[in-house]
DNA sequence: CATCATGATTGTGA
DNA sequence: TCACAATCATGATG
């Protein structure tokens, strides 16, 4: 390719010849009329002479010939010739002119392919790999500030270490799956890179190749290599990405509490109808029993409450069951059958069996049918409620009367 | 697959 | 900031 250019001889001539001064072009090597230039290094031997001039033009002419046919020929035929050329007088003064013109010529390529402004999404991607843990220093910081951060933005206590080393886990798995393929890409790279050296060394001594020729080629392969590397580095976000949301889905998926925890939950709510408002140390007692966050807690009371006054008579039997179980452990003082609420829950504990309706009345589910008993207790849905700031003036008619 | 149950989130008001 | 209310989204169930 480069070197066809002046081969072909299809730069304008000017008919200056050979002048290593001049602008050269191998038209001019083609047709060597103005022997009389001289060449100011008059380094090479002979070119030029007065008597020989026609038998050094002759020369000229065959060896080019013999170049321009050569890739016409069979592989072999070349290689023979190429050696023939090798070894032909006139060809270290060809070369060196052909050296020339290649200087000149890469000179003015080396305007159009400049600098390389770092890929902008390479960057990015860099960053991102190593904000997520994959690309920074072994472990560690990463990943756990990535993991804290998830949880942090989700507004929820952490406590869910099992997810978290799953978490990091499969980041872990990502990430070195990341540097063997980083690593794959850089041997490749490498490899490719020496082998195109070697041969352009190699090339070089039968065409001229200057260091910056190698130079650019080797900055066109790393280019194209780097192509490959933002794609691996963009698959590894996505993963990454994938995962993390995976991650935060899980956490944002809803899956029901134990049995156990609304046992507790339910007796609590149940047996302060009156006031189910659990303070905050109550929360946190119930929020260990359960195995679940105090926001859990919270969240499970706002539910109940919410859902217990739209539809109270739905809620009769689970509140009578629970009514009578609560009044059952307190009375005989000692383990309730199926309650491990009265195992250590001092703070809030059974007590409170004030609120207690124990005169069950068998309601049917329906709605309208409001047992006094749970309705008296629970003012908090109707009446002044004890909490801050709850007003719940609603007049849930479909229940009071 | 439709429906209900239920934990979580969001918007609003005090 | 808390509670409430509405709503979302998923799990369980038939």
């Amino acid at each position: 390719m480069l070197q066809q250019q002046p081969l072909t001889g299809n730069g304008p001539s000017n008919g200056r010849g050979l002048g290593m001064s001049g602008h050269p072009g191998m038209h001019s090597l083609n047709s060597v009329h103005q022997p009389s230039q001289h060449r100011p290094d008059g380094g090479d031997a002979g070119l030029e002479g007065t008597e020989n001039g026609h038998e050094t033009r002759r020369d000229i002419g065959d060896i080019l010939q013999q170049i321009m046919t050569i890739t016409d020929q069979s592989l072999d035929e070349a290689q023979a010739k190429k050696h023939a050329l090798n070894c032909h007088r006139m060809k270290p003064a060809l070369f060196s002119v052909l050296c020339e013109i290649k200087e000149k010529t890469g000179l003015s390529m080396r305007n159009t392919q400049e600098e390389e402004p770092q890929d902008p999404q390479l960057v990015r991607l860099d960053n991102m790999l190593l904000a997520e843990g994959v690309a920074g220093p072994e472990k560690g910081g990463g990943a756990a500030a990535a993991v804290s951060a998830a949880t942090s933005s989700g507004g929820m206590s952490p406590d869910s270490s099992l997810e978290h080393s799953d978490y990091k886990s499969k980041l872990s798995q990502i990430r070195s799956i990341y540097h063997t393929e980083l690593e794959k890409y850089e041997q490749a790279c490498t490899e490719f890179t020496t082998h195109v050296m070697n041969l352009l060394r190699e090339q070089s001594r039968t065409r001229p190749v200057t260091p910056r020729e190698i130079e650019r080629m080797v900055a066109i392969i790393h280019r194209k290599f780097s192509s490959i590397q933002t794609q691996l580095k963009q698959s590894t976000c996505e993963a990454v990405m994938i995962l993390r949301s995976r991650f935060l889905d899980a956490r944002r998926k809803r899956r029901n509490f134990s049995k156990q925890a609304t046992e507790v939950l339910n007796e609590y709510f149940y047996s302060h109808l009156s006031n189910p408002y659990p303070s905050e140390e109550a929360k946190e007692e119930l929020a260990k029993q359960c195995g679940i966050t105090v926001s859990q807690v919270s969240n499970w009371f706002g539910n109940k409450r919410i859902r217990y006054k739209k539809n109270i008579g739905k809620f009769q039997e689970e509140a009578n069951l629970y009514a009578m179980k609560t009044a059952l452990g307190a009375r005989q003082g000692n383990d309730s059958p199926h309650t491990p609420n009265s195992t250590g829950s001092g703070s809030f504990s059974l007590s409170g069996s004030a609120d207690l309706f124990l005169g069950v009345p068998p309601v049917n589910g329906d709605q309208s049918v409001c047992p006094m008993g749970v309705q008296a207790n629970g003012n908090w849905q109707s009446r002044n409620s004890p909490p801050p700031g709850t007003s719940p003036h609603s007049d849930h008619s479909e229940n009071s009367d």
